[in-house]
DNA sequence: GTTTCCTAGA
């Protein structure tokens, strides 16, 4: 029977397929082909399932499509099988379409080892199962391997490096985030003549956007003759990752112009900016122009959409997008149960938390994990924290170093010290966020003592190097503990002994550690010596040392620059007031609030949170819920003038239901 | 008639 049909869709090849009795091994090739076309991999492999039981041998052309849906669909054991019957047959030992799709299939299962195997049972691979290899290295997280594979590669006589075998190797390079060697490929691809390969250019793009190299990124984006929408993504993504949201904005609305139709990618990295900036309106702007496209209810998409709502501080809008969204996976929850948080709500983070596991049946995974014993942490909770250590075991995340830390801190900041160390004893791999858990654990409890020992033992016997974060957590505890002398020595080895380039919160630390024993001159010496220019919170440390010991005249000066840098943040507002309040000069207590009052700056609540009979009580601070209360300067003769009492002075119950 | 590639939540 001569039957030729050109298919559509795979709906119509289905459709004239059920009608006939028996099929040719060509015409179940035609259906199998129509079918991965249209990514009905489920399909596929039941189409083949049918091929097999009506007896028909499947072929070389078969066993490609089938063993695509195997690696899509993460079925193995269906693509093992494929496999034996491959090996059965001395035909398809030497073909290589079927040689790569074993590779890709083993690739996309995340079975490195099996891949290699198959790779070296071939007599001769070509380039394109030489690249499968590279890839698979690079998407199975060693990135390194993938280089050193297209090393071999390229050593290999008889096969030359393509544009398809190059994409891979700098998506390598952008994974080992080594723009180093993304320049040599860039060089190489240069003197090949793949310069107007926009995927290839896209993809060096990334990799300098990716690897600290902006200049580089944005220097090749304004190079570029031709750019389509991945293009303006990837630099929109550039300008978010290194703080630049504005800029991003900008960019944006060129493409816009430019008349390049946006697409997810592109919305997720506008969201991106608009979250980074907290910018609600151009958030919302987003949200409308996302509708618009048609791209609100991709799940990526949407799941930007909660996490930009929940970073521009508005969780009820966050949670509307959350509610509509007809399809939710792990990262949606994340960006939900994290936000909640964020938003100084914690226990909706423990409630969506239970509500995911018992309706939703998504599975958690370690970074969502990480997230929920960070918002039980929030709540400082210890009958619920250990509910969730036990959940950490039973699930098998005890291993992941994220979780360990995760542990360790959350312990700490129940106030169990002691579980906080039997769980880092039992962690067998610590690294250096391990380590300083602990060491933050004790400093945030006052016991400088026990931070310094593990921060000795650390540097010591551990072979784990501090970093940045370590040395902020180690200069804070001897902070808390008035523990000066080791504070400075640690500044010292932090910045001679291990490279180490300081920031501005290690300066607000070591002006908080010299303003607490009262050596102001020096802090200000310090101050001055920074190689930038003080930030808000460095002055605000040194003014609350200026207040601790009554220091009017540099309060005065100290503030009078602050105010400058950043005149949104109550707290500071709080401290002038305090110190004019403690030497009765209430005109300028008056004057103070007034200014506070017109620019319509608002205190954050304070909230304290104890656990009583297994629930927690939530108290918060706040004289604004009160209107009729008179002014709180009023009280201040009266009154301790601690800036943290005056914070508590006024209490709010709400409870929160424990789960 | 088939196989490998560029944007994306710690």
């Amino acid at each position: 029977m001569g039957f030729y049909v050109r298919f559509s869709s795979s709906v119509d090849a289905r459709q004239v397929f059920g009608e006939m009795t028996k099929r040719s091994l060509y015409q179940w090739n035609t259906l199998l082909k129509s079918l991965s076309r249209d990514k009905q991999w489920e399909d596929v492999l039941c189409q083949f399932g049918q091929m097999v039981r009506d007896e028909e041998k499947p072929d070389n052309f078969t066993i490609p499509v089938a063993l695509k849906a195997c690696g899509e669909l993460r079925e193995v054991k269906f693509g093992e099988m494929i496999h034996g019957f491959v090996k059965k047959d001395v035909t398809f030992g030497s073909d290589l379409y079927v040689g790569s799709s074993l590779i890709y299939m083993y690739v996309k299962c995340g079975r490195m080892a099996e891949a290699l195997r198959t790779f070296d049972e071939l007599e001769k691979p070509d380039l394109v199962t030489w690249s499968s290899m590279v890839s698979g290295f690079e998407k199975n997280g060693s990135p390194f391997q993938a280089v050193e594979f297209f090393r071999r590669m390229a050593m290999a006589s008889d096969v030359c490096p393509d544009r398809v075998s190059l994409i891979t190797l700098v998506s390598a390079c952008t994974k080992l985030s080594n723009s180093r060697l993304g320049r040599c490929v860039h060089g190489f691809v240069m003197r090949r003549g793949f310069s107007n390969d926009l995927s290839l250019v896209n993809s060096l793009l990334n990799c300098y956007a990716k690897s600290r190299a902006f200049k580089e990124a944005v220097n090749l984006f304004k190079m570029m003759v031709e750019k389509d929408v991945i293009s303006w993504s990837t630099v929109i993504a550039c300008y978010v990752q290194n703080g630049a949201a504005s800029e991003a904005f900008r960019v944006f609305s060129e493409m816009m112009d430019n008349g390049t139709e946006p697409n997810a990618a592109t919305m997720l990295s506008v969201l991106q900016a608009c979250a980074a900036a907290h910018d609600l309106e151009q958030g919302r702007k987003t949200h409308e122009l996302a509708i618009r496209k048609g791209l609100e209810t991709e799940v990526k998409v949407s799941t930007a959409l909660v996490d930009m709502y929940m970073k521009c501080f508005s969780p009820e809008e966050a949670y509307a997008v959350f509610s509509r969204m007809p399809k939710k996976d792990v990262v949606s929850w994340v960006a939900l149960i994290s936000g909640f948080t964020f938003n100084g709500m914690a226990h909706r983070s423990i409630e969506e938390f239970s509500m995911m596991l018992q309706e939703d049946k998504t599975r958690p995974d370690a970074i969502l994990m990480v997230k929920v014993l960070g918002s039980c942490s929030e709540l400082g909770f210890l009958e619920q924290a250990e509910c969730f250590h036990s959940y950490v075991i039973k699930f098998g995340f005890y291993s992941n170093p994220f979780i360990g830390a995760s542990l360790v801190e959350l312990y700490s900041r129940c106030g169990s010290l002691g579980n906080a160390s039997t769980v880092f004893n039992e962690i067998t791999s610590k690294d250096t966020v391990v380590w300083t858990s602990l060491i933050t654990g004790y400093g945030i409890h006052g016991k400088g003592t026990e931070a310094l020992e593990t921060f000795n033992r650390m540097v010591t016997s551990s072979g784990v190097k501090p970093n940045e974060v370590t040395f902020l957590s180690i200069l804070s505890a001897c902070s808390h503990t008035g523990l000066i002398h080791e504070g400075l020595r640690i500044f010292e080895l932090m910045v001679n002994d291990y490279r180490l380039v300081p920031n501005s919160e290690h300066y607000a630390v070591l002006v908080d550690l010299l303003g607490r024993v009262g050596e102001l001159d020096a802090a200000i010496e310090i101050i001055k010596r920074m190689p930038f220019s003080p930030t808000p919170q460095i002055l605000g440390t040194l003014l609350g040392a200026c207040r601790i010991h009554q220091n009017g005249e540099m309060a005065e000066t100290v503030a009078k620059k602050l105010f400058e840098l950043e005149s949104y943040h109550a707290g500071y507002y709080m401290l002038m007031s305090n110190m004019y309040g403690v030497k009765g000069e209430w005109e300028n207590v008056e004057k103070l609030r007034n200014s506070v009052k017109k620019r319509g700056i608002k205190k954050g609540v304070a909230e304290s949170l104890i656990e009583i009979r297994r629930k927690v009580h939530r108290f918060v601070a706040d004289d604004d819920l009160h209107p009729n209360k008179e002014p709180v300067y009023g009280l201040l003769k009266e009154l301790d003038l601690h800036i943290k009492d005056l914070e508590n002075s006024a209490y709010l119950e709400s409870e929160v239901d424990s789960l």
